[in-house]
DNA sequence: TCGGCTCTTTGATACAGGTCAATAGGCCGT
DNA sequence: ACGGCCTATTGACCTGTATCAAAGAGCCGA
């Protein structure tokens, strides 16, 4: 694998390799691969056979379900630094859950299930890691699923909104979008019709202002209120 | 604590225990407790500090959440022989996520996190296990976000009957529903009058047969092509 | 056997969100 | 600056599910 040593850096630091030993470490370092994708790209489809999990090490990738009659449904936004398809390998037969495909041009990685398998017999440590981690994801899960089941299109859009937030201080809060209003509608399981009209009962309620990308909460606890108080 | 022994013998055998050493087993065994709830009962409550998980040895536990507004989302419904709340331990901060409440009478054992912890640190094929047993919970909690988003109510319906079916022999099949149409409809994410209504619907098809709680299905790849095919 | 429960079904109506269609706004290449 | 293309907004209408209300159907306990 020929990657930068920035890269190389990234990866020996995620959680998943920190704390194997060095030999599988570099076992695994070694047996993966690194490609390039253009945006729109295909990386797999639901129902392939899964041999590998994957790390985002730079761009945006869209995981998302096909149901029987062709509906799509994004599961999920994968960031840069962020791995995905870790879940898959422990299944009795592994296959992907789910298709992915790149949002702009993406640098990604493809480990071993195999061999992570095998590392994994010997190192409960980064098993616990691992155990961590997909307790968070099962948890986010009965988040959302409580949120599509529970909350109304603007409400979920507000929660969203919020949890885009980057720097916490303060009650008042400028933000910028970071996918395209089409795909955060995809994301909330909604259409971007219902997504335009909730930003503007948001915007009428005085709870945002928007200018495009661009949006200001001028009070986050105000913005939670509404609905916590079954508004 | 106190156990017939059909039940060691159960407790034994389940996978989270089957696998660890000997000692390990008895000291998770005889640190478990073990209680007996009458129906309706509250066992834990969401956000309580998470101490331990459980295994139902007899009867059902609803659980389910509550979002901020007060209304309730039943999460799961847990039957004799499975166990809960495993998944919680390996958080930084454990807290259930979920309220848990007995349908009916409930014999009740509960194991300690911080020793399952300890056992697991030096058993990865327990590990194993548990990673295998999240990564289906992680898949099931999937199928689920699908089938709310892409399904409607009727076809909810139809993919829950298909799934009560016990014995698959055969394309004609009857079945008996195991809990009261109110927590179905519960479970589903509908009100019991759109699931009556559903039901009739399926019933008017003629895609199945119901009499109160025993329902017969003429034809399941009938029933699957309904919404296969996008009707 | 009779009330008095709860669970289920049925009907009428309301509302959120989806669908379809038209318009407006950005962004880019020429 | 222009046209073309994609994204976003707005409006009119439709559909599925919730809601409210009432009537049946089972299932006790007296």
């Amino acid at each position: 694998m020929h990657l930068l040593s920035t890269h190389r850096e990234q990866l020996a630091r995620h959680p998943l390799l920190a704390h194997l030993s060095d030999e599988m470490r570099t076992a695994m370092l070694t047996e993966a691969w690194c490609r390039e994708y253009p945006a729109q790209a295909q990386i797999l489809r639901q129902g392939d056979p899964a041999e590998r999990f994957f790390l985002v090490l730079a761009g945006k990738v869209k995981l998302y379900r096909i149901s029987a009659d062709g509906k799509e449904k994004v599961v999920e936004i994968i960031q840069s630094g962020q791995s995905f398809a870790e879940a898959v390998m422990f299944l009795q037969k592994p296959v992907y859950p789910v298709c992915a495909e790149t949002l702009e041009a993406v640098l990604l990685v493809g480990f071993s299930n195999r061999l992570m398998l095998q590392a994994l017999e010997t190192n409960p440590s980064t098993c616990l890691h691992l155990l961590g981690h997909m307790s968070i994801r099962l948890h986010q899960r009965l988040d959302e699923l409580e949120n599509l089941t529970l909350q109304n299109a603007t409400q979920r859009l507000a929660l969203y909104l919020i949890g885009q937030v980057r720097d916490r201080q303060g009650d008042d809060v400028e933000l910028d979008l970071v996918l395209p209003k089409g795909l955060i509608a995809a994301r909330l399981s909604i259409k971007p019709e219902t997504l335009s009209r909730a930003m503007a009962t948001l915007r009428d309620q005085g709870l945002i202002e928007s200018r495009s990308r661009h949006i200001r909460i001028p009070s986050i606890s105000r913005l939670l209120d509404t609905f916590t108080l079954s508004a």
